[in-house]
RNA sequence: CGGGGUGUGGCGCAGCUUGGUAGCGCGCUUGCUUUGGGAGCAAGAUGUCGUAGGUUCAAAUCCUAUCACCCCGACCA
């Protein structure tokens, strides 16, 4: 392709509203324009990049044994409210209204229609496993999208969808997506992190999440990991082991204190001079509408995914003030679990270890101290409803403690269990010719996420710095000027070997300065560059740069395509640029 | 939705406090020179100053409303 005959809108500037690194080099190199908060033009560049991540994500699909099909974006509402998820998708689902007023949806996701699919067709345990798939884009209405592709409301992923007779053969399927991810993302040069995950909306009792660490703030996600085990799990998962009773002190007599001023956890800390860890957090929250009480150590953040798990709602949010008045009848920030009636109240196991505690008394500026459980209050549920922290003890191996770093979501498994089977009505007749449901997974990659990942991690100041596997063109040869009739006949007659050989090759034909064009073919980032200069020309040769390495070096005319191919095959069989 | 911020040629920005009819850099067009890491000179084109009201002789500038976009938070197959 001739630069002159695409479409390479470079920018020298980063648009302003642009953030991220991988966002502002997307946008500068002319690969992406908005159109609107979190939805993007793919131009010429973007879009070769997609069809190469398109292909890999394709290739180990197929290779895994998954067919691919293709399902539709507009999904009746009806088959959304039998699954029971027309309310809990809420606000994030696109819906719309056609001619007939019927309400419809823009699909986020594919549960649903896949589940659709099969039913009341496949019917015999003869046709299983099945794994569908698609490559498609996804519509989902963010709260907040940001950070260009990262968080977009439309967006394009692979979704998979597993049917399997038992549990046990649903984690063979479950088990083969993850080879097929591990190899999908190595061919894209990216390391990826395997990570459990909360099921959310999903359902199901497992899941993975396949994370790109990065260093810089791009990471939208916080992973713990073990420096021991291979434990690794995202914030809203991870868990850290629950501590054994303190060596018990001696239970001193329960005292109510004034506590003028001191609301907060850190004002009370310094008011009785108790370290947090000696405070009990009493916080309430609305679980789908109904007041409930969650009891933390006060050094410790409150994990709001595993609440909602352990009350089992769909809807969980922070009680209004005057709702914390009316069930504690004290201002925010005294409210304490003694005396505390009729509502359900849960503490997390770190709690349970404490004695001689401080806990708010329920009344303006007071505390109790030298709390004990059992004989001050009870608690009927206990579930570790905090987030783990840096330093903790893992809780897998016992042993290690808990770092994390930020990560970047690329892919995502899910055991659905029986949820959709049941809800949609999908069953299958096994060898005993009784009815069963299917057990399900799902299995989805953010193509478009990934390459905006890949280049968050793959770049330099100068620009983008594509593994070669996703690289919108193999090679940019650049005449260093269109002025000389050798150079640029040189040039063209290369650029035409090149095409005959196969070779995906970008001609910068502008008759743009020398800087121009090593300042963009840097910016665009495709992993090795041709110059074709007339110093070197002179001496019968071409020169070769790859974009990865500092270093230029020459070869002649001759037997320059040869290793050129020779360049790009390495460049392939070692995407990772560095 | 809460908090913060920004809307002025394609991009980046100034002008707004103190109203007087829009400017800079880059890019774009044409010509000449130049040509190995974002050239120089000259001549040009491109703006209903986000939108709608209002105040005023006069509004990019003041007031009101509204929309869009960005950041933090909440949220997130």
């Amino acid at each position: 392709m001739l630069w002159s005959k695409t479409y390479i809108p470079t920018l020298r500037e980063s648009p302003a509203d642009a953030e991220l690194i991988s966002h502002k080099m997307l946008m500068r190199g002319g690969y992406i324009r908005k159109l609107q908060a979190g939805v993007y033009n793919y131009l010429p560049l973007m879009q070769r990049v997609l069809h190469k991540t398109i292909n890999i994500v394709r290739e180990e699909m197929d290779r895994s044994g998954a067919i691919e099909i293709t399902m539709p974006v507009l999904h009746p509402a009806e088959l959304w409210q039998e699954s029971g998820r027309w309310h809990v998708m809420g606000k994030e689902q696109m819906r719309m209204k056609d001619r007939h007023n019927h309400d419809m949806v823009l699909g986020g996701t594919h549960e649903e229609v896949v589940t659709n699919v099969i039913r009341g067709e496949l019917r015999s345990y003869r046709q299983l496993p099945l794994n569908l798939y698609q490559i498609q884009v996804k519509f989902r209405d963010e709260i907040r999208p940001r950070f260009g592709l990262m968080r977009g409301r439309e967006f394009l992923m692979k979704d998979a969808y597993t049917f399997d007779t038992d549990l046990e053969t649903h984690k063979v399927a479950y088990n083969k997506m993850v080879d097929a991810y591990f190899a999908t993302f190595n061919r894209c040069g990216l390391a990826v992190r395997k990570v459990e995950s909360d099921t959310g909306a999903m359902g199901g009792s497992m899941a993975h999440e396949f994370m790109v660490i990065v260093d810089t703030d791009s990471g939208e996600e916080v992973i713990y990991f073990c420096n021991k085990c291979d434990y690794a799990a995202n914030v809203e998962k991870a868990e850290s082991i629950d501590p054994k009773k303190i060596a018990s002190e001696t239970a001193k007599p329960l005292e109510k204190v004034p506590t003028p001023g001191a609301a907060t956890i850190e004002q009370v800390t310094e008011f009785l001079k108790v370290p947090a860890e000696r405070l009990v957090k009493t916080l309430l929250y609305l679980a789908d509408g109904k007041p409930v009480a969650a009891l933390i150590r006060g050094d410790r953040q409150i994990n709001e995914t595993k609440l909602r798990n352990h009350f089992g709602c769909l809807e969980l949010v922070m009680a209004t003030a005057d709702v914390v008045e009316k069930v504690t009848k004290a201002p925010v920030g005294f409210a304490g679990p003694i005396g505390l009636k009729d509502i359900r109240i849960v503490a997390d196991p770190e709690v349970m270890a404490l004695t001689n505690f401080v806990v708010g008394a329920n009344e303006n500026e007071t505390h109790y101290i030298n709390v004990n459980l059992k004989r001050d209050f009870d608690v009927k549920e206990v579930a570790t409803i905090r987030n783990a922290q840096v330093g903790d003890i893992c809780s897998h191996c016992k042993e290690g403690t808990l770092s994390a770093q930020k990560g970047i979501e690329v892919g995502n498994t899910f055991n659905l269990g029986l949820k959709y089977s049941k809800a949609l009505n999908a069953k299958f007749i096994d060898a005993e010719g009784k009815e069963q449901l299917f057990w399900m997974g799902s299995y989805g990659i953010g193509v478009t996420r990934t390459i905006q990942a890949t280049v968050e991690k793959y770049n330099d100041e100068k620009g983008i710095i594509w593994p070669a596997t996703m690289a919108p063109y193999q090679v940019e040869l650049v005449p260093l000027t269109l002025q000389d009739d050798k150079l640029r006949a040189a040039s063209f007659e290369l650029y035409d070997q090149l095409n005959r050989a196969g070779v995906e090759v970008l001609m910068d034909d502008r008759d743009e300065r020398a800087g121009v064009k090593f300042n963009d073919a840097d910016l665009i980032g495709i992993p090795l560059r041709v110059n074709v200069g007339s110093k070197s020309l002179e001496k019968g040769e071409i020169e070769l740069k790859e974009r990865a390495k500092p270093e230029v070096g020459a070869v002649k005319q001759e037997s320059a395509v040869e290793t050129i191919k020779q360049t790009i095959a390495r460049q392939i069989a070692k995407p990772q640029p560095f």
